[in-house]
Formats: C-alpha cells, sequence, structure tokens
DNA sequence: TCGTATCAAACGAACGTTTGATTTAATACC
DNA sequence: GGTATTAAATCAAACGTTCGTTTGATACGA
C-alpha cells in the first residue's frame, strides 16, 4: 500500500532496496578510499545511516558486500568501452587511411575517458577494480575474466586495426598497456590531478579537454597524425 | 668480540640491522601486495622470521615500519628520476632540432623504466608509494612534497623542453599525467602484464624492450618523429 | 497472521601494542 | 686475563580494543 505519511512513505521492500543501494553506494565510495580492509563496516554503515546487521542480511557479509559493487559494475562493462568486435567493426566499414584510423582512435579514447571519468555511478566502481590490478582479492579472477580481459581485447583491436603493419606481438601488447595505464591515471590520480590543475573535480568541461588531449596524442603515439 | 663458530656471528649491533633490514624487506613485499591494512603484523614477522615485539622495539609499531619503508624510497628519489634541473640542463646544451629532442626524450623514459622495474630493492616500494596515490594515508604529505612533485616537475621539464612551441598550460599539464600513468601501468600491472607477455616477471631483456617501445612511441606521443 | 527488514546486544577471533624476563655481546673492574 | 656489570636485542605472554558476525527480539506492511 505504499503509503502514506511525509517524506518517508515505501512498502516494506522498497525499504530493503533502499538500504542495499545505499550500502552500495557509501560502500563504492569507502572502499574506493581505503580499500577493502581499510574500511570497518561500524564506520561504513554510520556512515550509510543503517544498521549494522542489514550488512550481513542483505550481502553474507563485508566481502559480499564488496564483491556486489563489483559485480554491478563488471555488468555495466558494455557502457564504459565498446566490445572488440564492434572495434573491428568499425575499421572494416572505414577507409584504410591514416585520417580514417585516426578518427576511430579519437572516437575510441574519447568515449573511454567519458564513460570512466564522467559517471558519478562509474567513477568509485571503477576506482576500485582498478585497484584490484595491484592488490587482487578473491574476486579478482571473476574480474579478470569478466571484465580485464575483454577490455584488454577491445583496446587490443584498437591498436591491432591501427598498426596493420608489421609489428611483433610484445610491442603490441606493451602499446595496448600503456593506453591502458593512460587513460587509467586519470581516474586512479583524480585527486592529485584536479589539484593540480586548479579544478574542483571532474566536470563536463574538463573531462571534454582530457578525451580531446588525450585522443589527439594516442594517434601520435601510435603513430597517426595528429593534425 | 665478534665471534666465531659456523655460520652466525654478529655483533649485538648488527643483529639488530639484520632484523631491521629483514623486516623492511619482507614488510615492503607484502604491503605491497595488500596494503597497509591489509597486511597483520602477525603475518609479517612469521614471514620475516623475528618476534611480533621486535616491529615495535625498532620502528614504534606498524605505521612506523610502513613510513620507513617509504622514508627509505624517498631517499633514492635521485635514483629512480633525474632532476628537473639536470632535464633542463640536458635542453639547453642539445640542438633545438626535433632529432636532438627525440633523444633526450628517449634517454629519459629509458632511464626512468629500467629504474622502476629494473631493481629488485626499488619494485616494492615503489609499488607501495604509487599506490599512496589512491590510497592516502598519513605519510601522503611528506611523500607528496619530497618524491612526487619533484618527479612530476622532472616529468615537467621534459615535456616542457620538448613544447616549446604555444600550448596551453592544462594540456601540457595532462600531457606529464598520461606520460606518468604510461610509465606506473607497467609497475603496478607487472602480475597481469608478464602474464600476458608470457613473460616470467621483469629481467633485463623484458625491461630493455618495454623502455625501447615506450620511448621511441612517446617521442609521437609529443608530436616529435619517432625514426 | 506471516514474511521481510531492522535493531541492540553480545560473540569469539584477531588485531596492534605493552610488559617483564631472558639472552648476549660489549664494557669495566680487579 | 678472568669476572661482574651494563646495555642492546629478543622473546613469550598478556593487554585492551576493534573487528566481522551472529543472535533473538521487535516493527511493520502484505
Amino acid at each position: 500500500m505504499t503509503i502514506t505519511t511525509g517524506t518517508k512513505h515505501l512498502t516494506r521492500k522498497k525499504q530493503g532496496e533502499e538500504t542495499r543501494t545505499m550500502l552500495m553506494e557509501t560502500g563504492a565510495r569507502l572502499f574506493a578510499a581505503h580499500g577493502l580492509h581499510g574500511v570497518s563496516l561500524r564506520a561504513l554503515v554510520r556512515e550509510a545511516g543503517v544498521n549494522l546487521s542489514t550488512v550481513s542480511y542483505h550481502f553474507g557479509g563485508k566481502v559480499g558486500l564488496y564483491e556486489a559493487i563489483i559485480r554491478f559494475f563488471i555488468n555495466r562493462r558494455d557502457e564504459v568501452c565498446p566490445s572488440a568486435a564492434e572495434v573491428r567493426t568499425k575499421f572494416e566499414r572505414a577507409d584504410a587511411t591514416p585520417r580514417a584510423k585516426g578518427d576511430i582512435v579519437s572516437w575510441y579514447i574519447t568515449l573511454v575517458v567519458q564513460e570512466l571519468l564522467g559517471r558519478e555511478e562509474h567513477i568509485w566502481p571503477c576506482f576500485i577494480i582498478s585497484r584490484e590490478l595491484a592488490q587482487p582479492t578473491a574476486i579478482f579472477p571473476t574480474l579478470e575474466a569478466e571484465f580485464f580481459t575483454p577490455s584488454y581485447n577491445s583496446f587490443n583491436a584498437l591498436v591491432t586495426g591501427v598498426l596493420t603493419e608489421e609489428i611483433d606481438v610484445e610491442e603490441r601488447i606493451i602499446i595496448v598497456q600503456a593506453l591502458l595505464g593512460m587513460c587509467l591515471k586519470f581516474l586512479e590520480g583524480h585527486l592529485l590531478i584536479t589539484k593540480r590543475l586548479g579544478w574542483e573535480g571532474y566536470d563536463e568541461r574538463s573531462i571534454a579537454k582530457i578525451a580531446e588531449v588525450l585522443s589527439r596524442r594516442t594517434r601520435g603515439f601510435l603513430g597517426l597524425p595528429m593534425e
């Protein structure tokens, strides 16, 4: 009967969902800032304004909450960077000119930067999973299979599409890693970077600026004209 | 009288020094893998083969050990990347040709990659401090003042030396961050990267390969001919 | 009345730290 | 040169705290 009174009027089920959401949002922010082991459940629930036991009730425990946050983001992977197949299709349908290739690179980098940095709901979970790279937990194998490998394949499709000339496999892998690191740096280091740039944080203009510089210079990195 | 018997023959003072070294080496490795909060002192001393109380005795506590490891690395900063002044001198003494600038870029990137990845005693502390960027602890202000800022200034001197043409300050900062991220990626992600490349770990040959690819392509990133 | 969600309280385990005794190389004394 | 003293370093044990989890009672909408 959903109800009623003034501000709070939730069915019992909606209330549970609201609690889950609040825990995941707060958890994403705190785990991003301090890591899985750096956040106590008591601090987390105080910040979220819910009872300590709700974590075990809804997620089975601290690790369950942590992994739920990661799984939620894994399911959004398609939004973060294009699939490898999509990238390959782009190259098949475009001219083989450096100019056309450069356009694809710019499209790709711009998209990734905007999805990584531009979405409130993405930035903290993304922060968390990027830390899994250096500090893996039990969820890492899943994360690698369902997120890192597809993302890597997507970047790899981009690089392969550009560098059609003969290039040894080691160099191609190194290039992909370098590009990934370049993009992720603006995520992991966003506190220091925005401070150094005198920005309050990332907004539409600043993200567009980063995307423009990175996409243009990535063309140079890949041996295409920067224009 | 130092003595004598068979294998172990240390003065009491040397023994203390050996304990400190063992704790710092083990701590560097474990803190790098799991973070400050992810390592318990009991697990650490078990691995190091020393008594629990020695941590408090020699370092004042867990955080004291952690910060000692970081301070040790801060004092090695000069070896990790050249000073900004040294970079500027290089440019002053070189021709203004793209070729000469490219040589400086290659020299710089090669040096940084080799110092970051090539030294056993550097890699774990370096790993730890790179995590401080995303997950700052109490030591961060010191780290920023005595390590990150000088390193940033050094990279900035390189980029500034290359891009003498008119370029807005935001773009220059973004470029510096991208280059930093590119280099650090091979540190933070070394487990995944070596796995993907089918390497056992970084060795002299693989590091040289990474340095070669990155330095050559960084020239392209900075608008110089890749040769 | 039933099932879901919340809550305060308590649980045992693990944490970082402290303590006081013990070991041991170096020193002082005769 | 042998013996007692000193100070540094180690060690096992125990400290109080905080951790994640569990429990059992309560609130409340269906």
